[in-house]
DNA sequence: GGAGAAGTGGGGAAAAGTGGTGAAGTTATT
DNA sequence: AATAACTTCACCACTTTTCCCCACTTCTCC
């Protein structure tokens, strides 16, 4: 499972380097990864077994029902695989690069979400995590309870 | 189950070395450790073994739920797994150490608390007891009850 | 007081991260 | 249809960080 946080930087070509401490955490050898537009402003980054799971759930959903054909189209819309290249970056497309803020050349905040990696924009992750007023501990005491 | 008090110090580089005597309760052979951020203001630090457990529940959550998606953040973001070098000693990331308020060359106070370690500034620790005005006898009277 | 264990400090090899160049393939233009 | 220009992708090289190992000091327990 992923965790911890890293600050890595795209580069100038939109590419990311992925920590080695979470491909290590990866099966052996799956070198292949799907990414698409976060839930919440960010990027997620997923090992292509995980991913599939997600698209059996996908596949359950009835395209018939508006709602859930455009659930359908939004996250299938950024979707994209890649492998990672011999130094272990994948590159990330620029209308994800867009949806999440984030410029090349510049920091990124890299996290470990347990099944799958996100990527933020610094800046955005602290305003996302103003927008919440509990604290670490109320939260804990309603979720895991 | 570990218990007892200890005050070592963080050496320059972040490194924290391991009380022997809270070597000795953890189950055979396993130095893997994970750290995370504590509910109060301290480094939490649990056997592989132990963690595994919280992961467990994390994995039940759903990461589709705003709330839940955040708290997985929050949890994930600071955990880090490290095994004991030949010294016995683990190295604590960065933003355990700004979030626990600890200071690379500067003394730790660690405690044995049962399944977990809690590693604490001392100033912080004696904050900590006093933000409680109830006397030892009556938490006593109140939780064990 | 001595021997062994525990705790602390530091240096060097190896890996991780970043930047860049060149070849191959694609598109466009003459 | 051929050539030129641009994009893409794989490979190469350098810098920085990490981590592993060795050495010394201090404490503990006979």
């Amino acid at each position: 499972m992923f965790k911890g946080q890293y600050t890595h930087t795209i580069d100038a070509k939109g590419r990311l380097s992925i920590p080695s401490k979470l491909r290590k955490s990866v099966s052996v050898s799956s070198d292949q990864f799907v990414m698409t537009k976060g839930t919440a402003p960010c990027i997620e980054i997923y090992p292509a077994d995980e991913w599939k799971t997600i698209e059996e759930k996908l596949l359950k959903l009835n395209p018939f029902k508006p709602e859930e054909a455009l659930f359908i189209r939004l996250i299938t819309q950024y979707a994209t695989d890649d492998t990672l290249d011999s130094q272990s970056r994948i590159l990330i497309p620029p209308p994800l690069l867009d949806y999440a803020s984030i410029e090349k050349e510049k920091d990124v905040l890299i996290l470990g979400a347990l099944k799958r990696i996100e990527v933020w924009n610094p800046v955005k992750y602290d305003e996302y995590l103003k927008r919440f007023n509990e604290s670490y501990e109320e939260i804990a005491a309603k979720v895991m309870s």
